[in-house]
DNA sequence: TGCGCCCTGTCATCAAGTTGTCATGCAGCT
DNA sequence: AGCTGCATGACAACTTGATGACAGGGCGCA
């Protein structure tokens, strides 16, 4: 269990530390409601979600989570099975029934001896169950897995412009069809310039969002990797894609590409 | 997407007794018809099935079910014994009989008190059989038994890439036409990674899917079942078919096998 | 039951790749 | 020319990955 959570910690860090991940790990910015009565399981959950850097929303009852899905609509809903007010059966039963929440993921808590009860539970549509006790590490990896599942690959894909590829997926950078290594920095800032052609970013924005917001780094240090990146991508002779605005920034040549 | 459904290759035990790996094995995409009156168990069946990729078709009745299968013939049947209209036991006959349904795998569920019947079920021709009120992974793990039985041009599950070959069905792994021995992690691995040529998984992915959700291991031993893995594939000194991506993960290089 | 063999997860250590900073030199603008 | 901003090579500290060793667990076989 600590290793698990050692595992997930040191994950949440480096991509607490990496916002420009963040579009890959939608789970971070995510949303979970947690429903259950059990006032201290219902703190270690929010806590322990807490600490992955969600948003939790605590309800006791059935029948407050009802009031609070009908405000705002969560991510993701942990879901006790055993409630006071309305059970959790019937709230995934409404949920599913509803057509703005129809696919939104939830996570049932049975008690051992509902185990059984389970496939109804599945049935209903609840997207995947927990027997308590449960580990809590174990729990978080099907949180992970299921926001994963939900919003997939926004992130993914390939940028093109010119003779330039950049493939997130496979995590590689071609040019002119040969393939071009970078330190992972570089390949982040690329996706970055490249993410919006031809506009320009400040090396403080360029920080923020490619070294991420807590970096304290100087501001000079984005031009040595804009230099390797450069140095990177032009191997030989090549056309730099890269436009320095003096006093202003960098930015990727939208022009790159259109002409010689 | 041919690869897709070549997947859920795992050893039937192993899966029944890991029920969260299901989930991780997107299944055959195959067409499954359910002929269950029972509007609860018909239900629960057909969203487990369609949780696991396949394609469900539901009728209630014997005299339904006749009809459905003149118009199409699915991969396998889920057949209630006791049913109104034509009764299970004579569907099957009937599927036996014709020439186009012959092979046509047939699943049997049985009440406990006809549980004696069995012998004459399978005689009959049915391929399986559960007894209610069943284990669903249980079940589920007996469809893709059967579909792995029956559809070897589909579930054979070989891999290939370059002169890399990986057998699911015989959990052998090639190189070269020699044979490779590797660990049952490693062969789950370097199946996973093949499943998708050339993405990058991080290791907490692989942890999640290799491993398994509940898995609370360090995510430095992805590294060392990589490097078994490597180790077992370059039988010699042959070009390693992993691509380590500093900062990311590793893949299983999609160029493998392309160029020299 | 006891003995090995194989598989696993963890660790310590080594090797290699990456990173942030700085000093220096060049380039652009007034 | 003079000032300011940018490019670049060097570099030491730091990360990250590869690898061999090792102990514990599981399983089959005697």
């Amino acid at each position: 269990m600590a290793k698990e959570m050692q595992r997930e910690m040191q994950d949440v860090n480096e991509i607490r530390s990496n916002p420009a991940r963040l579009a890959a790990y939608p789970a971070l910015a995510a949303r979970i409601l947690v429903v259950e009565d059990e006032a201290a399981l219902s703190m270690l959950l929010s806590y322990n979600l807490e600490a992955e850097g969600f948003t939790v929303d605590r309800v006791e009852r059935g029948d407050e989570a009802e009031i609070k899905l009908s405000e705002t609509i969560p991510d993701l809903v942990i879901l006790d099975w055993m409630l006071p007010g309305v059970s959790g059966l019937e709230i995934c039963r409404r949920l599913r029934a509803r057509e703005t929440t129809r696919t939104l993921p939830v996570i049932m808590l049975t008690a051992r001896g509902e185990e059984s009860e389970r496939v109804r539970g599945l049935s209903i549509g609840a997207d995947d169950y927990v027997v308590k006790p449960f580990s809590v590490p174990e729990l978080m990896a099907r949180v992970h897995a299921l926001l994963r599942r939900a919003r997939p690959e926004r992130a993914r894909g390939v940028l093109s412009v010119g003779d330039l590829d950049l493939d997130r997926q496979n995590w590689r950078v071609r040019r002119a069809g040969r393939e071009v290594h970078m330190g992972p920095t570089e390949f982040r800032l690329l996706d970055h310039l490249m993410g919006k052609p031809g506009r320009v970013f400040s090396r403080a924005q360029l920080l923020d969002s490619v070294w991420g917001l807590s970096a304290e780094i100087d501001e000079r240090t984005v031009d040595v990797h804009v230099g390797r990146l450069r140095k990177a991508l032009s191997q030989g002779a090549e056309k730099d894609p890269i436009r320095t605005v003096r006093g202003a920034g960098y930015a990727f040549d939208e022009t790159f590409g259109r002409d010689g």
